[in-house]
DNA sequence: TAACATTATGTAATAATATAACATTAATAT
DNA sequence: ATATTAATGTTATATTATTACATAATGTTA
């Protein structure tokens, strides 16, 4: 159930930047991440953009497009770590991953015009999250 | 059929940058949108991104949030401005509109597990163009 | 039309996001 | 062991986007 995220040993500024991902509610910014590790040796945004390409490469972690934002990833069934789905609340910028099956099939399986298929996707859905829409 | 986009009159330096977006068969960036009407008196990059936001706000255009790019809008039975879907060639880069009924309906009725319906979307598919595929 | 509000413009400065280039070190695989 | 690949460290720079402030054009209402 939880192997279908082949098992990466990270390294050390892997590992840092994960976990402090991992352990943010929300979505993190690269120089916020930046700020938050030079404590612990990591000085250069380089250094950060490259563990987080890394990082989303074996999709521990995913990009929010339209935020420039990184945020863990809580999806292990998710077979194919490049598709995503999300959901933003346009007043909170609170950011959810969305694991549906059968979104994530619909997708899988749709073809455009000329019948072709995309194995990867990302989708961003903007509305108002449920605290927001009870303001 | 085609009322579905409100008209909107849209001022000189929103037209400018309309008609070069709309001329050009990929997705522009905002700094080469800027160096292509410096001559006609558009000096700033504050004045592309007005505009930009302006034409994305109206639906004249969209921002491939991945790419950081602005494409035209060619879907014109797009009900919702901001509910948009295309596929990215990872290869040659080519961005293709996708007007797919099914899927907007799909996308448009998806509910998540709290049963939160979401209006507006952002999709991009990854994948190889049929060009690129045959290569 | 005058007064007011709203929207768009122009300009300069700067913030925020991301990569190039190069030298070095660590880990992995014959 | 040595060749290869992946990761690191550092500096500089490129790219993308916004803040702040002054002005002009347009729309609205009395």
């Amino acid at each position: 159930m939880s192997k279908m995220h082949k098992e990466h040993t990270l390294t050390k500024n892997q590992q840092i930047i994960f976990d402090l991902i991992d352990k943010s509610p929300e979505p993190m910014k690269a120089y916020s991440i930046l700020f938050n590790v030079q404590k612990k040796g990591i000085n250069a945004p380089l250094q950060v953009y490259r563990a987080l390409d890394k990082l989303v490469e074996i999709g521990k972690i995913h990009k929010i497009e339209s935020r420039n934002a990184f945020i863990a990833c809580h999806n292990s069934s998710c077979q194919v770590a490049k598709a995503t789905a999300f959901s933003i609340c346009e007043i909170c910028e609170k950011v959810t991953e969305i694991s549906s099956t059968g979104l994530s099939k619909y997708l899988a399986n749709f073809k455009d015009k000329d019948g072709m298929k995309y194995s990867k996707y990302n989708l961003e859905f903007f509305g108002l999250c449920k605290k927001c829409t009870l303001k």
